[in-house]
DNA sequence: GTCTATACAAAGATAGAC
DNA sequence: GTCTATCTTTGTATAGAC
């Protein structure tokens, strides 16, 4: 599924996910991006009509992306519940061996109220998926004996949420190298019995 | 302590913070600010120099204050760890309670990197003493046998922070009310015993 | 301490040449 | 598909009157 973007419209939307990872929607211009793609500022337009329309479309593909591989991943009978787990928070890890990079859907929430319609649409429907997928793989990991912890498995996946997501703010500011690690193995832990 | 802040630069602050805790730093203006205090632009520059001045006394005074309750309570004989616990999830059940207001860190965290220099000194500082204080009253607790848990203390402490943080952006964009109230609930659980 | 007026830069966006 | 040139708005910040 290509979309029928063209080899520029991916780069800009390469780009500009990584700018926004590191530095937010609002912060960023046009002109940061241009600059990096190494076109001039009305291009952009030529490819997306305006702002707005690039985030969503970033967003959108990230969100799309991260639930196809969720989704293979929970329907392959030969993964279990632990091996879900572990893959859900790769790339949390890889994020967190960065210094400037939080997930796009994290840094996209501090100024959730400072976005625009779509933009936010996007990044909600992207935490409900994953707590969805988190609950679905915690209940098949109690049914199967991998996953062993009190309480709901439903407010457990908001939890496991919400840690990683932390860790990752949390992280880059205090600049905390071992952090995500850390939590991700605690988590771990706190599931398996 | 007043600092010998006016009445109008407590006002200002006042703004700035609450419109940061919605929009985030990059996303305000002194217009904006100027607006909801009833003043105009220019006015702002007679009591802060500059956005950054302004954005630095915002975290400070924040990270102060929060500072000075979590020391009062570190250090009051007739409160349990239990009791520190609880209390320090209160603002964030507070901010929960909000259709829109995170904690003031959290939401600068998500643009870290394009934050001015002092400022992201300030929200550094601001999870570095959490988590120690954290790791105190987790320490305390297990000593005195109100707490119990596997795994390392300092660790615990930064997974509850990190959860905290998350569950406030998670929320805040999903709409989902309950979120906070129950991780606050799982996290409260899993140092309990 | 607050105002009007203004300077100056950068933002998003458009028009039209190539 | 990319460019230059331009428009309009908004941003931070300054100067100086009151």
């Amino acid at each position: 599924m290509t979309k029928g973007r063209t080899d520029t419209a991916v780069k800009i939307m390469d780009v500009a996910q990584e700018l926004i990872q590191s530095c937010g929607y609002n912060a960023i211009s046009f002109n940061h991006i241009a600059e990096r793609v190494g076109i001039r500022k009305p291009s952009i337009i030529h490819h997306f009509p305006n702002k707005e329309a690039l985030g969503q479309a970033v967003v959108r593909r990230y969100r799309e992306v991260f639930a196809a591989v969720l989704e293979k991943v929970a329907e392959a009978p030969d993964k279990t519940a632990i091996d879900a787990f572990d893959l859900y928070c790769t790339p949390y890890l890889e994020f967190g061996g960065t210094p400037d990079k939080i997930c796009l859907c994290g840094a996209l929430a501090g100024e959730f109220m400072a976005l625009p319609e779509n933009v936010r649409a996007e990044v909600a429907r992207f935490f409900r998926e994953h707590i969805i997928w988190l609950e679905g793989i915690l209940r098949r990991g109690v049914e199967s004996g991998d996953f062993a912890f009190k309480g709901d498995p439903a407010i457990k996946a908001k939890l496991i949420l919400d840690a990683l997501q932390g860790a990752l703010i949390v992280k880059r500011a205090t600049g905390d190298t071992d952090q995500v690690t850390q939590v991700v193995a605690a988590l771990r832990d706190s599931i398996t019995g």
